[in-house]
RNA sequence: GGAGGGGUGGCCGAGCGGUCAAUGGCAGCAGACUGUAAAUCUGCCGACUUCACGUCUACGAAGGUUCGAAUCCUUCCCCCUCCA
């Protein structure tokens, strides 16, 4: 691997993070004379963002841990267009109430990654320029630099286009506003580099070619590659369906349990992309091989935990995972659930013992789990749906409940 | 405005008067094998209940024909392609 002298380029390189860049050694070099801005822009149609968007946090993250200021631009404005690249269908469009909230609980999730405040990273809404943006000024000052042929060659357009599914005008601006927001945020915070995952790829060049044109600024894009795992699924998908990034949405018992759960081949690269530790550990944990890998995924979903939940919540989430499937006990952070004593003394059916306990959305499905060898109570596996589960049941004031191997849950006699 | 094609379960995509809750693929869940991995094989995969060839809801929407419709007819809504 190549060497660069600047310690934020050497980081990102180093750590798998390039993808593309407009102008690496230019890049490399700025980085290397002085504190440059850069930004990536996230969407507020959530309110909150999933794993998809930890590479592009990451970069933020390390962008300041190497002495630069990094920012965060909530597509507040833009998230009322929808960006059209990679999807084939338009997106539902947003009220301002809507994504005022999202940003707002966004906003906490970055807090974990970055340091705010004065001199440190900040969080701009780019609805703030662009919600008072005068159409015909607009046309004349940016648009006459924007070619149709150009912008139809861009893959979000041409891919729309051969696959004829249809691209809105409104879409189709999307690109436009966002070279705009480079530029923008160059005048306003001095920004010179744009990050972003490299489906951006098109939409970063074109505020490049803009800035050069409007400003006679020398803008950079820089771009990480699509994370995907080593079987070709995308990144993201678990039992508990997306994998979000606040509490309240995905437990940090599960969060810890999702990098748990990384396979085999993806171990080391996402150590270096989602965890800080430093280069020459992981080093060393990538040369595990069979079932010592588990090591290193301890490693990884303990520190890839830490940074968004914290040290004492990641702990705890390790510590019910080590009880849990070392010792084939019960851990603290399993999902719990009360049930009345006498509830319970008068007795319950099995299937609706599963049911309630969350493992089961619905009652058919708890009984197919019975029914398929799937559930266990207190590891014993349920031959029977409709058999009766009472306070016998109870050791130490619980009863366990597991769904597979994996999934657990406690019901509490209270 | 004219001509043609189409809207089916989370997605893709068959079905074109009954045996259709609807072939198949993907995704998902579970079992086996393992290392809380991958791959592979097997089962499940609308909801509800007294788990059964039972009830309900479903094939863009609303009506109609029929003993019976996702399948036929009418009207409406939406999408696509070509022509003007």
């Amino acid at each position: 691997m190549a060497s660069y002298r600047s310690e934020l380029i050497q980081t990102l390189t180093s750590r798998g993070f390039l993808h593309q860049c407009t102008n690496l050694e230019a890049l490399d070099a700025k980085a290397a004379a002085g504190p440059i801005t850069g930004y990536i822009g996230f969407d507020a149609t959530a309110d909150s963002l999933h794993v998809g968007s930890l590479v592009q946090i990451m970069m933020l993250r390390w962008m300041q841990q190497t002495g630069h200021k990094p920012i965060a631009l909530m597509g507040g404005g833009t998230t009322k267009i929808g960006d059209p690249s990679g999807r084939d269908e338009s997106r539902a469009l947003l009220d301002d109430a809507t994504i005022a909230s999202n940003i707002a609980s966004i906003q906490k999730v970055f807090d974990r990654f970055l340091t705010f405040g004065d001199g440190g990273a900040r969080m701009v809404n780019n609805a703030d320029w662009l919600d008072g943006l005068q159409y015909i000024p607009f046309l004349r000052e940016i648009g006459k630099h924007f070619t149709i042929n150009r912008m139809l060659t861009m893959d979000s357009v041409k891919l729309r286009l051969e696959r004829e599914q249809p691209l809105t005008f409104l879409e189709f601006n999307y690109m436009i506003l966002q070279g705009y927001d480079f530029v923008e945020l160059y005048k306003r915070h001095g920004v010179t580099l744009q990050l972003g995952g490299s489906d951006q790829w098109g939409n970063i060049v074109q505020g490049v070619d803009l800035g050069r044109r409007i400003v006679e600024a020398e803008l950079f894009g820089f771009t990480c590659p699509l994370i995907t795992t080593s079987s070709g699924a995308k990144m993201g998908k678990t039992a508990a369906g997306a994998i979000w990034l606040k509490a309240e949405r995905l437990a940090p018992y599960d969060y810890y349990q999702f990098w748990r759960n990384t396979e085999d081949g993806d171990v080391a690269r996402f150590l270096k992309l989602f965890t800080v530790l430093p280069l020459d550990d992981i080093a060393r944990l990538e040369k595990l091989e069979g079932a010592e890998i588990n090591e290193a995924k301890k490693v990884l979903a303990l520190e890839a935990t830490t940074l968004l939940h914290g040290a004492d919540a990641a702990q705890d989430a390790a510590e019910t995972a080590r009880k849990t499937f070392e010792q084939g006990g019960i851990g603290g952070d399993l999902p719990t659930i009360d049930i009345p004593a006498a509830e319970l003394k008068a007795g319950i059916a099995t299937w609706k013992l599963f049911h309630r306990a969350g493992l089961a959305a619905s009652g058919g499905e708890a009984r197919r789990l019975v029914q398929g060898g799937g559930a266990r109570l207190n590891d014993q596996k349920c031959e029977d749906e409709n058999a009766v589960v009472t306070d016998a049941a109870v050791v130490d004031g619980v009863i366990k409940l597991s769904a597979g191997k994996k999934r657990h849950a406690i019901v509490k006699v209270g």
